[in-house]
DNA sequence: TTGTTATTTGCAACTTTGTTGCAAAAGGCG
DNA sequence: CGCCTTTTGCAACAAAGTTGCAAATAACAA
């Protein structure tokens, strides 16, 4: 059941099971792109927006969940595969971000190919995102070819 | 001379000479790190807020700069080195973030790996950021090792 | 040089995103 | 249940980004 994988989880990260949490978490289950504070906002309109903020800056801090860049700028968060930390986050994926639905999802079956940087650089890490077409947009957009 | 240089930069995308656009030009042309519009705004305070967001837009559409993605989710904006187009950037080097002195700056030597897609993604662009400690920042660092 | 026209700028007002302090509410635990 | 700490909601604020419109100005031609 997923109430009980939900309440695991914060258990393991030492965070009391609040409802905000528990509903925060739910949504990153079931969403399987990347998500923002704003969306959060729509999806769980009872709790305050301040509250979100701050839900999602615990979960950051205690590796539940990582930072996916956007080319919009806007900060949007996905659950972390299992191997971060609390001081790293280990999962080096790449974030794909599709042009037609503009959702941004983690592609964990693809890692960040290794950069050599010039001399005098030290590398820490690494954040790529791809854009394009996404597997969903791309079966829609076959099927569907008079426009 | 300079100046010359960003009348011709300008006259080649078809823009207007207004000032505005040649002082943005020329800290584009100055700094060697990424500028956000807030630097723009601090760098050329006589200018109105919203007319460097724009004097941004359009050259972004002009492909004369392109966005940089910043792990803090500020949009930071560099000259493109000349072989993108208005409807299509060319140059996918890599941006490195300085954790330090947090410049983010274009790395035109080192060029972004292929990405090899699953099944059913098309590709379209990528964005790579590596985030570490800047040759600058280094050199420094090491020049006073105690605290 | 001056007049015309399309473009660009500045201003005002607004929306969205993100932050901070503090008192009330709720979770954990004996 | 009752205590104590953490979390939440509220209010207020700060910063980032957008839109409409009138005034200013670049380009160009007479």
């Amino acid at each position: 059941m997923t109430a009980d994988n939900i309440n695991m989880l914060l258990k393991t990260f030492n965070l009391r099971l609040t409802e905000c949490r528990k509903d925060v978490i739910g949504v990153f289950m079931e969403q399987h792109h990347a998500v923002s504070q704003p969306d959060l906002e729509l999806l769980l309109n009872h709790y305050d927006r301040v509250t979100l903020y701050r839900t999602l800056t615990t979960f950051l801090n205690k590796g539940i969940i990582h930072k996916v860049l956007d080319d919009t700028g806007l900060t949007k968060y996905a659950l972390c595969s299992g191997h971060c930390t609390e001081h790293h986050h280990a999962d080096e994926h790449v974030h794909f971000k599709c042009v037609k639905c503009e959702n941004t999802i983690c592609i964990d079956t693809v890692s960040v190919p290794a950069i050599t940087l010039p001399d005098g650089f030290t590398y820490l890490d690494a954040s790529l995102l791809v854009r394009g077409i996404c597997k969903i947009c791309q079966t829609k957009y076959n099927h569907s070819p008079a426009i």
